[in-house]
DNA sequence: CTGAAAGCGCTTACAG
DNA sequence: CTGAAAGCGCTTACAG
């Protein structure tokens, strides 16, 4: 076990004080270039490495970048983040990563540890059953920038990351309609949380305008995890008028859907149109290939870092408190395009 | 901006020494328990939060346990993170995450990183271009815990935690023999990177065992990225002699693969069987289904992360110090399976 | 351009 | 069971 190299050894060594050694090792200006230069050379000799806890128990901050997401393990979210660490160890921070797994409970868990942990700020995207931002209050209160992204809560004055649900669900929904589909299904997650809340009133809004009846029995919410895909297909099958399109709010749902009722002998689109959510790759290998709405996640994971870092630095402060609302884009594929 | 509460507000307001109030916080048995509650209570009550950098700077020790990976982006290695995560955040550790890029040069500075960070221990998957070890010397030499998962590098007395990928691979290229196929290509990555090496390894062997010739052009090495597909369609399309069987050390591009000589009228598994690597759920989705390895990455994060924290508890020194090799499960599907 | 000194907020060996 | 005191390794206002 080696023994931990101080500024007092370089100090010592080179018989200066440790307050030079501190501010050549800063780049500080006032300091001689050639005592900068031998200080420096020293530290290396020695295997100087500064104590950052020491530091920010001085400077009072972190260069830590608090992340909370719902999970870690999707497609989606595994581009945001590496969107998000590629901005963020460019610009010389460090990640702090979390997930809830859905939970409130271990979101606000998170939230306690990360501002225990004193970052710097705070990336979210908020789990399914979170309701409110009281949680967050502690970072407020210590105006420690939190910026909410892709998950966000309906709230006033928080700064947000996000596509237009509404828009999307809109323009997806208004596809299928213009492929023929006249009694679609729409298959989703909880309703409570806003994206899916958002999807489902671009889907109504859609379905309004082209005076194509909305079917209560339809709505299929809070269905969208993988086990649900044979309950669901046993539904549709079973139903005296089955739908012509669906409207899946998650790629992963959709695409196994789509495999199981061409399974069944349903073809797709001849007899039922289908559309997801997301773009992500498995869209294009499955047949045929799934329409759905392109989610820039490592651009949005880039943006969310950048917001914050901008803001850290004290540069672009008044961004943070806006909304950003990034560009999304429907992808038309054999999946909904029919024929004629 | 609300003041910052200490122990010696604390200490202060119920007239008793900072000692005790720290001894309290950190429910030391030595503290009466009326005593202990009632600094509990004020604690609460001024809304304490402990200062870890202050705590760090005492007990030198971070509770911060440090990742390089590749690239957080994909399938396999997201699930693995979220095993990680789990078992970290319950022990009441943090997650310092970076991704190499697959450049050594990343690596390295990442490594640098997380070592002036001082994690307490590191959990590392290393780049296609890590040659060796020197960069996480230092950690070594200031017995700071490391364990290689996944992608790790032929050298002794470092543990890791792999599957035995030249037995997975020698699985995997049996099967399709078995399946008839006598000319079979193998499409990986850089042959430099260990795990592409011992599948290649196990495939050579299962063609050795069962006396069937090794055809140098039908290894398509470092091609496994997405552009490559058309690419690679193109070159088996022109071959004299088509291969009738294909291994692919990863399943994405196995997918996209399938789903392009497909489209170019080539029939699966009758013309070309093809098997993947890793099990992702894609597999699933194309069809015919893609056979595969199993490649558990989530219990290959929780492994990991147990390991690693039991050694960093003090129990199980020891195992650290071993190799632990990971169950591996061969999926026969439809992308592979000849009738008859 | 350089130094002496104080202080960031904690923990813990020592003493009682 | 509780306290006084030192010290972890840095930074920085102040002085020169």
């Amino acid at each position: 076990m080696e023994k931990e190299i101080t500024i007092y050894d370089i100090a010592e060594s080179l018989n200066i004080s440790p307050s030079t050694v501190s501010r050549a090792l800063n780049d500080h200006p006032a300091i001689n270039s050639k005592t900068k230069a031998s200080i420096q050379a020293e530290a290396q000799k020695l295997g100087y490495r500064s104590n950052k806890f020491a530091r920010n128990l001085r400077t009072k901050s972190t260069n830590i970048i608090g992340v909370i997401v719902p999970r870690l393990d999707s497609v989606f979210m595994s581009t945001v983040i590496a969107g998000i660490e590629r901005i963020v160890s460019e610009a010389g921070y460090n990640l702090l990563i979390t997930q809830s797994q859905e939970s409130e409970k271990n979101e606000i868990y998170n939230a306690r540890l990360l501002f225990n942990s004193r970052v710097d700020g705070l990336l979210v995207s908020v789990s399914s059953e979170t309701k409110n931002t009281a949680h967050y209050d502690a970072f407020f209160r210590k105006n420690i920038p939190v910026l909410f992204f892709d998950r966000v809560l309906p709230v006033d004055n928080i700064p947000k990351l996000t596509i237009d649900n509404v828009q999307a669900g809109y323009k997806i929904t208004r596809h299928l309609i213009d492929q023929g589909c006249k009694n679609i299904m729409h298959i989703t997650g909880d309703l409570n949380c806003q994206v899916y809340k958002e999807r489902f009133e671009g889907f109504q809004k859609a379905l309004t305008e082209s005076n194509v009846a909305f079917q209560e029995e339809l709505l299929l919410e809070n269905s969208i995890s993988p086990d649900e895909v044979v309950n669901t297909v046993e539904f549709i099958i079973q139903l005296d008028k089955k739908p012509d399109g669906i409207f899946v709010s998650n790629d992963n749902f959709a695409v196994n859907l789509l495999v199981s009722l061409k399974a069944k002998g349903i073809k797709i689109p001849q007899d039922i149109a289908i559309a997801g959510f997301n773009n992500d790759p498995v869209c294009q290998v499955v047949e045929p290939k799934l329409t759905t709405i392109h989610y820039p996640g490592e651009e949005l994971g880039e943006m969310a870092a950048k917001s914050l870092i901008s803001h850290l630095s004290g540069q672009m402060e008044i961004s943070l408190t806006q909304s950003i609302v990034l560009a999304h884009k429907l992808m038309e594929r054999g999946s909904s395009i029919r024929k004629g």
